[in-house]
DNA sequence: CAACAATCTCGACACCCTGTCGAAACCCGC
DNA sequence: GCGGGTTTCGACAGGGTGTCGAGATTGTTG
């Protein structure tokens, strides 16, 4: 509930103590109507209407809750949101581990969050790009895990165990954008995709080998 | 024009000799108008009349020539699709130069094919999340690339320059979607990412040390 | 308990877009 | 100057979005 979209009608009326007997549930069960059609069928082919229905009230009366069908998604992916950066922040507090394990983690944690909401994340996929909103709240959460990365790859580096090379951040960036790309891949079955039982072990094994490579190729 | 989408009146009439004074020159319009008005916004904005009004003609004189708008994109992806291909076939060939210099080759490229279309680019990352047809043309170009990749990684691994680790398969699916979404996001101002100038420098990068790493991470 | 205001609801409307149909205009070889 | 393929478009049907204003509902208050 941070950014601009805010539901309509209720935005005055937010921080009120009493009232709302059918606002509140109305304004659920539109949400919980869209991520339940939403494992049915991209949301693109979702109309309003089916959103309305399936809260159990009429088209126009949707409209008092959200002022569009992007602004749901931008609700349910504002939990994603949290999810993720919660998810994002625990993994550079465990100092005590090895490396290895450590990076698995961030890997993983990455991975499992796309998959635990994978009709949201579909969605606002296709929706960042029409939608500047999504497109931004989206960069936002990559950011994190990306900065989140850079951190990680120049404590490596000021404790000696990785070597310098790239700057940290434009090597966090990629690697980033493989996560994104090969899980999304996976998760969409579109374009050529890893198997899922083996995503993590073949993203961490590339992390692995650009943070601490030490080799350059031989020649021909 | 090797898909099922092709036009529609002059399906039948494809291979003739003669005739079709205006008609080829319309559709060649159509495909013109819609990369002029992709340049300045996003495809999916652009209506079917503006393709039509820009080619000079009504409405449903367009359903003539194309029976969607997504046909129009997918007659243009062909093309890209073409000049992709070559590009990635190219690469193989050269096999006296020094592997840095091949594998950079590689990269470049698809950078400069992506960048070189940038406008069909864009708007078919887009369309094929909901058109199945785009989505597989693209998932083929890719699926090229792909291949290309995992041939090369091979053939280094059989002269014994590149160690043995992952599946060649696996880590050119993971090093080509990093590719993708690093071009990508450069490309659409779209979530972190690297300046345009070091894209091609970082990549190559990542790649190198993926396919000749030779450590393992330190322990804690 | 009546009346007021905020909350909530929806029928009806204006608008935009897609895709189709059938009638008509056009151009060609004969 | 006629017949057949090619090309064009007005008009329509259908479906989606977003808005407006009138009405129903509900909690609060004098």
């Amino acid at each position: 509930m941070t950014t601009a979209r805010a539901a309509a009608g209720t935005a005055s009326t937010r921080g009120r103590r009493v009232g709302r007997r059918s606002g509140d549930q109305r304004e659920l069960a539109i949400l919980a109507t869209a991520e339940r059609l939403m494992t049915g069928r991209p949301f693109a082919e979702i109309s309003i209407d089916d959103l309305a229905r399936g809260a159990g009230i009429s088209r126009p009366a949707f409209y008092f809750y959200f002022p569009s069908k992007d602004a749901v998604l931008l609700t349910l992916l504002d939990r994603v949101t949290e999810e993720a950066d919660a998810a994002a922040g625990t993994v550079l507090d465990r100092v005590a581990e090895d490396p290895r394990t450590r990076w698995r983690e961030l890997i993983s944690r990455f991975h499992d969050t796309f998959r635990a909401h994978r009709a949201v994340v579909l969605a606002c996929a296709q929706a960042r790009t029409t939608n500047p909103e999504v497109r931004e709240l989206w960069a936002a959460v990559l950011e994190r895990w990306v900065r989140c990365t850079e951190t990680a790859i120049e404590a490596e580096r000021r404790r000696g165990a990785a070597p310098d090379g790239l700057p940290a951040r434009d090597l966090a960036v990629a690697l980033n954008s493989m996560n994104e790309r090969v899980t999304y891949a996976t998760l969409a079955g579109d374009g050529p995709a890893v198997a899922e039982a083996d995503v993590v072990d073949v993203l961490l094994d590339v992390w692995l080998s650009a943070i601490y490579r030490s080799t350059t190729p031989p020649s021909a």
